[in-house]
DNA sequence: TATTATATGATAATGAGTATTATATAAAAA
DNA sequence: TTTTTATATAATACTCATTATCATATAATA
């Protein structure tokens, strides 16, 4: 677990030099945290993460971090129905659940097999003439169980997709 | 053809009375351009077009109508990797193919089969305990046609997901 | 037609994200 | 190690999509 987290610490630093950009202390920081954090931050949540040990970070900066990682693909954007973009250190395939009340994302698992026979065959469908995918985003939008039952037990939805 | 979209607009026109809310004339014809539009457009875009029959129109008004037409469910937000959201008067399954050049989004056809077959499966594997979905995301982010073949022609890009 | 609750339009406010620029510092060369 | 240079940071101001406020207008209902 730890050897995982260190490796994939390690991949996205000699990215970033085999690259040309630099490595700057806050830059490593911002990719530590985003790279090791399950909680799917926005550019605030990561600027308080940093100011405990960079307590005079700007937020530009972390906006600027953020951004490069998600153009070299390190880091994937997570677009939610609330206000603020999330971002996800773990590129791996997965989807997300994202609760329309409380706003938590949780991973949706999915394998890879699963996913040769169905996205592949969406994209072979749909763009035989060419087209350059480099992201995909699969979100489940709905409550989670603690706001379920909250919603629940003060009025009754009938709510249907 | 011409009968589809009348009837989706009756339906939307039923479904906003059968809730209490007021069907004004400027309301009306905000349905009128989401059902119909086939280009996902923007709360600018809809403004504009509203513009011709009500040149008075606030943008805020639009704003107000679109919100409500989500959260009823009849009309889908979809969010880009751009700065706005754009509307989807279309409900019905599909996935969009989201230019991350020139933000033109084209729909990805879904057939239901696989989609029971997929999408049902991930529900049941990851929301064991209770959750209540009750909208869905599919996007695949890249390069539309024109824009890849402009791209290539200029620089050499060798990204991968 | 009168009443009332909701919608609209005008305006201001919010707030996420971006642009600018002087200063600082990482990386590379000497 | 020191110098050089290009990139990064931090502070600040700015943009612009979206939301809030509120007075006025109007749809729905009696």
């Amino acid at each position: 677990m730890k050897h995982q987290v260190n490796s994939r610490l390690n991949d996205i630093v000699s990215k970033i030099k085999k690259m040309g950009y630099s490595l700057t202390p806050q830059r490593l920081e911002i990719i530590k945290i985003v790279s090791e954090s399950k909680s799917h931050p926005s550019a605030v949540d990561v600027y308080d993460k940093l100011r405990k040990a960079y307590p005079m970070i700007s937020l530009n900066t972390v906006y600027k971090n953020l951004s490069l990682l998600s153009s070299i693909h390190e880091v994937k954007e997570i677009r939610t129905l609330q206000d603020s973009v999330h971002y996800d250190g773990d590129i791996s395939l997965h989807g997300h659940a994202i609760c329309e009340k409380c706003g938590r994302i949780i991973d949706v698992k999915i394998d890879e097999s699963d996913f040769k026979g169905f996205f592949d065959a969406k994209i072979k469908e749909n763009f035989k003439e060419n087209y350059y995918i480099n992201n995909y985003g699969l979100e489940f939008y709905g409550l989670c169980g603690l706001c379920y039952n909250e919603t629940a037990s003060n009025e009754s939805i009938s709510v249907q997709s």
